[in-house]
DNA sequence: CAGGTCGATGTAATCGATTCCATGAGCTTT
DNA sequence: AAAGCTCATGGAATCGATTACATCGACCTG
């Protein structure tokens, strides 16, 4: 009756609208998920909201899902795969109407499950090889490609990389797009230049002591994430070291921070909200019966200071 | 039945219990809170999740939820009243058990009728005078005089003020307490030294450009929050001025960054963590009938080096 | 004017879990 | 052995909204 059914006269609308202003009734919208069987919500698994970049992404998920009459309740994997399958099964539990994940891990048995058995799901920057779940992502190889021809240019040629977990496609695609453009270049990368790290700022300080420490240490270490490189600075600092003087960083995933570091910190930026909202799109289609498609959108590189100058480019600062 | 009834045999319970290990079953959330008038969750709003303060704060409140078996939604206001209740509106029509709330303004009627009508609220961070709700927040008072010391001993006497919203506690109680700690030292706070912001970054910048215009610019500027002291240190950046030899800056709210920055920034740092958990258990108290309680904490000082140094510190550095 | 149609309104079933109540089986007690 | 009691179990009402269906009156048409 209050969904604007034909079949009500007008004065009576009128009236019940009258009184439910003045009592200020609301609708219950537990009982109308119930019959309905639909919440109009959609769940983001995120693997960690102290990353700026996953906040960024998170807000710009809310953003189209409420202009598309949507809510998005919010869970944070901290990179923990329990923490990550906690959350997915409160929000199944709660009969969200789809799912959007950025998996902390290969595949949890549930989520695999959830995928199987029909939820509507849609991966966003990270994603489980094999299964069958649209992925909405951005494409760092060309622009890692860039940033190895920039390092290249400056004249660095031992480059090294602080990982992520292998587990996360991000973790290995990063790599194994720097081998390959290094590779372009004649330049090796050998076992002791990459690190392994969990995109959490600590094991990007415990990676670089350990680039320090070698024998022959890098000229440039290329930080997966910006969590790493943060911690990376801090180790070069504790050595009272210089970026780029002494060894030069670079990192993915750009944020507003990186502009006012000492030095600036050039990074690989994603179109994070372009994704979030792609996803969202991606998502609600496969809800309302709409073939979802996946997108892939291009990373670009950003160019600062803490990997040094061209002498064209220091000539022009005063 | 699930819920260990104490009259169901062993065995049948036994028996169940495998069936729906093995048909993953998994009980309807929405039928349970339909009947049982409880969610077990609660509604956190806040005013900003691209601030780093808040995304603190969300996490932190999150953990404690689940530590006490509750979920957590979270909704962010922008800044935007009207966001702001879009938010409060959606959550209580999901029936959540209760509301954490960091109000963007003043007190939407929306809100006050919610407290009145015996929603569970707590207020973090900012809050509402009058209003029957308990708050959760930091003292910056004594932090502020710190700040205020340690600009009048290395010699700054114009200090300016970026202020947040008047409609907000923290807009205008850091006001307050940075004008009485100025009048301590004899220090005035004239009405041009007096910047009016919005929480946002380009608030910030906006700001300081007009401080900078003054025939006598301020020696040091003083932000209400972190993200405004990023728009400042545009600002200051776009001039060609450098932060602290040309102009100060000091922040309310520290954050991971403010090590890195160029220079690193000086500021009032809150135990962000230790909020969010008192305000869950202020609220979850309040829930399950035991008085809930206000709790305020000390904000304090961080020192770095956007301020200038004294001679002393500059004496220890090489 | 009778039969039919259309539209307005009231009534009842439904969603899935909880929870109360009644039934009945098994047991003790006198 | 009959009465009383405990405890397991099945059945039904409930939560609040949606939705299909039945009913009824009014109006139209042949």
């Amino acid at each position: 009756m209050l969904n604007e059914h034909p079949s009500v006269s007008a004065e009576a609308r009128a009236r019940v609208l009258a009184a439910v202003d003045a009592l200020g009734y609301r609708p219950n919208a537990v009982a109308r998920s119930l019959r309905t069987d639909q919440t109009r919500t959609l769940g983001l698994v995120i693997s960690d909201v102290l990353n700026p970049y996953f906040t960024e992404l998170a807000r710009s998920v809310e953003e189209e899902a409420r202009a598309l009459g949507y809510s998005v309740i919010i869970g944070n994997a901290d990179e923990r795969p329990d923490l990550q399958d906690h959350h997915v099964r409160t929000l199944l539990d709660r009969r969200i109407d789809g799912l959007l994940v950025s998996p902390t891990d290969g595949g949890s048995p549930l989520m695999l499950d959830a995928a199987r058995a029909g939820t509507p799901m849609v991966f966003v920057d990270r994603w489980i090889p094999g299964v069958d779940v649209p992925v909405v992502r951005a494409d760092g190889r060309a622009a890692v490609r860039d940033l190895v021809a920039h390092l290249h240019g400056l004249g660095h040629r031992r480059l090294a990389i602080i990982a992520g977990p292998a587990a996360t496609t991000t973790g290995s695609e990063r790599v194994d797009a720097f081998r390959e453009a290094l590779a372009e270049y004649g330049l090796p990368l050998p076992g002791e230049y990459i690190g392994q790290g969990d995109f959490q700022a600590e094991s990007g300080r415990r990676v670089t002591e350990g680039f320090l420490d070698l024998p022959e240490p890098p000229e440039v270490v290329f930080a997966a994430d910006n969590l790493m490189a943060l911690g990376a600075l801090d180790a070069v600092r504790a050595r009272g070291l210089r970026v780029p003087e002494d060894i030069g960083l670079a990192a993915f995933d750009d944020i507003p921070w990186f502009v006012h570091t000492d030095p600036p910190i050039t990074a690989i930026a994603q179109p994070t909200g372009e994704l979030g909202r792609a996803a969202v799109r991606a998502l609600v289609d496969r809800i309302e019966g709409r073939p979802p498609q996946s997108v892939t959108l291009p990373a670009r590189l950003v160019v600062r200071r803490s990997c040094g100058e061209s002498p064209a480019e220091k000539r022009s600062r005063p």
